[in-house]
DNA sequence: GTTTTAAATAGAAACGATTTTCATTTAGAT
DNA sequence: ATCTAAATGAAAATCGTTTCTATTTAAAAC
């Protein structure tokens, strides 16, 4: 796993450094979307001056490869989560652990259609984020009533 | 159209304010989308002392009730259009003059059943934007080269 | 039409997430 | 081991947005 880390940075001509193999672990091993400030929290467990500045530097260059994907929240700040997929997806966001699952279809081709013939312009990207509840938060919201 | 935005206002239970009214009226015109300082400019040629918060004070609310739709662009700045259909609805925004034109078909229903059949949770939400050049906009382009 | 009162407003100040600046440190090439 | 460009921490700046408060105004009550 530092292996896959070491060789993602290297591949996007980054130094390894000791701060994005930690961000870079505990970015992949945790399954929902993280604030800049909750990702300082845990890096400062490991490294206990490290800078504000350097995890939004660090999680931006990130997620212009793709490696996190940054969502931009409805609260209008910075979220990134871990990507360990590659191809085009989307996400399934739930609105009470903030878990992220991948939604595998996703009606662009339809929609890119309507946008060329309907409109006669020319769609170039789209963004698409669902909210809900998840499975773990549905049995939960059961239990407590 | 002075009725309409007073009837809007009327039933919203809000005060029919000159400002309120000529909000409306500026919005309604607009095409594209606009952010709440490009909206004072505009309403400074009527108002010479229009407090910025006054701007965004009534934007929300109008937009809270969806007579005006507001979208968090990628830049995590607000921005804001008038929305003359009331039926549910996305938007295509051109990433060249802002224009914002309606989309009709939208592939939620697949989704909600991936989502509440697949992954066993509950979709309470979505937001989907798709970013292009319009019609005008594929002209200049081609005329410009 | 006048009075009343609750909502709307302007202006100034506060807020807070993100970014910039700059001096220091460090990874990795030579 | 030395060198150089990249990475970093700390402090300060930025800037869109919100809050606070005293004043004004729409419109309800008289």
């Amino acid at each position: 796993m530092e292996h896959d880390f070491y060789r993602i940075l290297k591949g996007l001509k980054l130094k390894v450094t000791p701060k994005r193999i930690a961000i870079m672990e505990i970015m992949a091993a945790e399954k929902t979307y993280m604030s800049p400030d909750e990702l300082r929290s845990k890096l400062k467990q490991r490294f206990k001056n490290i800078g504000l500045p350097t995890v939004y530097r660090n999680l931006e260059e990130l997620a212009k490869e793709g490696v996190i994907i940054k969502i931009i929240h409805p609260d209008r700040k910075l979220y990134y989560f871990y990507c360990h997929r590659k191809e085009h997806h989307h996400h399934f966001v739930c609105v009470s652990c903030r878990r992220v699952e991948d939604i595998t279809f996703c009606g662009m081709e339809e929609i890119k259609k309507e946008v060329e013939d309907g409109l006669k312009g020319h769609m170039v990207s789209h963004m698409l984020q669902v909210y809900g509840f998840c499975k773990n938060c549905l049995i939960k919201q059961v239990v407590s009533q």
